[in-house]
DNA sequence: ACGAAGACGAGAGCAGTGCTCTCGTTTCGG
DNA sequence: CCGAAACGAGAGCACTGCTCTCGTCTTCGT
């Protein structure tokens, strides 16, 4: 018997083992306390381990945090992901509501994550690189939607991928934001117009806005019926963003 | 010379100077360093006390934060008032895009303060009984100009007050919420109806939504022409609040 | 006008934090 | 097989919020 360990040796493998362990005790004192009482030495305490050993894991409290951040990205990201694919891919209204949805159910599910991601950022912010993929799951699943309406020419108004008119005399977009527009396009909205895409942003912000507003206690005393609430504003929000309205 | 103080003494006026210092020092300490990094002890030692004497004026660290949230919905409040002020009545396009302006701008000014009260609550939130009238003097604004536009039936469909049908055939709106709406219109915005009222709440968590959006820094990388973007979509919202789009 | 009562500031102290450094022990790889 | 690296434990530093005590000083009722 000299090393029964697969190809990886057995130091790799414990050290991947406690590494998930600290993260999901962390997360549960994260979900217990809130992100400003998560402590180092109290997880590491019941993990059995004295502060320093975590140090190994983690290089600093933040580093956790940070990794805990990426979790829930990719958390609320998969979740919006499962619930778009549920729907029939015509079905534009039915998926951007069920996306919304999703949404919002692990926001209220998971309130201290969807605090970490989408409340203030702890320090001056700053986001590490491997952050951004995980953090984008969501856009992307509604750049879908945009993409498939616009495929399909389900979308209201404005369908041309032609940036150079804005539509009707509405708006004038300025040389930048249009540049803006165009990067999002390529990075994953082929063929969906500039109006089409400042809609979405705008029920983007919506959406979020909306979920922060409920968590974060800007609705208390003014709504009662959360969810009646945000189903009446996400359906108003899937209007404008599908019909134009 | 028995006593030159005014009606209140000499005691009460210095406490009054100490606890305006206290948060002025404090105030500074957080747009520096963010409210996570709040201490009482730094401020304490800034304002030439030991820290124990601080808890004279301010019971905890809490409160001492309690009394800066306070005083930032204060100030945007005002910030907003102002800008709505500056335009003329019936100009309600103008006077939601200036409001809009107004809030970005001293959101800008000082994020951390903003985040204070926009960004996640601290710990599980609790919103003191003396936070919720400053912190409606934005909505109540926001309220006015819907209210104006009713009046002079300047909105656009639906105007009228009476809550039975919900416009068009577009949405069913739940007893609970039209209740809400209703305590809504009673608090301060007489004579509009419901469909506005909600496209009030659509155009006011699209606002904070935004700004949030840009200052949290979700809009890395995607958006670079930030006064533009938030422009636009301003404008977009004040269509669908003032003309329903 | 005075004396009790209360407000106040300083200091020491407690429990807790993030993080660093050192020091034996254990595992891995050449 | 043995040097090198990874590891866990412990002590320690500087800092935090908060409490308690103890003299001093203002205030207010008598």
């Amino acid at each position: 018997m000299t090393t029964g360990t697969t190809s990886t040796g057995v130091r790799a493998r414990v050290r991947a083992e406690l590494t998930a362990e600290i993260k999901a005790v962390a997360r549960r004192h994260l979900a217990e306390h809130g992100s400003a009482a998560l402590s180092l030495r109290a997880v590491a305490r019941e993990v059995g381990m004295v502060s320093s050993a975590v140090y190994r894991y983690f290089p600093s409290r933040d580093d956790l945090l940070t990794a805990l951040i990426i979790d829930a990205y990719d958390a609320v990201g998969a979740a919006a992901e499962v619930a778009d694919a549920g729907r029939r891919r015509r079905d534009l209204h039915g998926r951007w509501l069920a996306v919304c949805r999703a949404v919002r159910e692990w926001a209220r599910a998971n309130p201290q994550e969807y605090a970490l991601i989408y409340g203030s950022p702890v320090p001056g912010y700053r986001a590490p690189q491997d952050t951004i993929g995980p953090a984008s799951r969501v856009s992307f699943v509604l750049l879908g939607i945009m993409v498939d309406g616009s495929a399909s020419a389900a979308m209201g108004p404005a369908v041309g991928g032609a940036p150079a008119h804005t539509g009707g005399a509405s708006l004038q977009v300025s040389a930048a934001l249009r540049a803006d527009l165009a990067g999002l396009r390529e990075l994953g909205a082929p063929g969906v117009s500039d109006t089409v895409l400042l809609r979405g942003l705008q029920v983007w912000t919506q959406l979020f806005g909306a979920i922060s507003f409920e968590l974060f206690g800007h609705l208390h005393g003014i709504v009662h019926d959360y969810d009646a609430f945000f189903d009446v504003q996400m359906r108003r929000a899937g209007d404008l963003l599908i019909s134009g309205h």
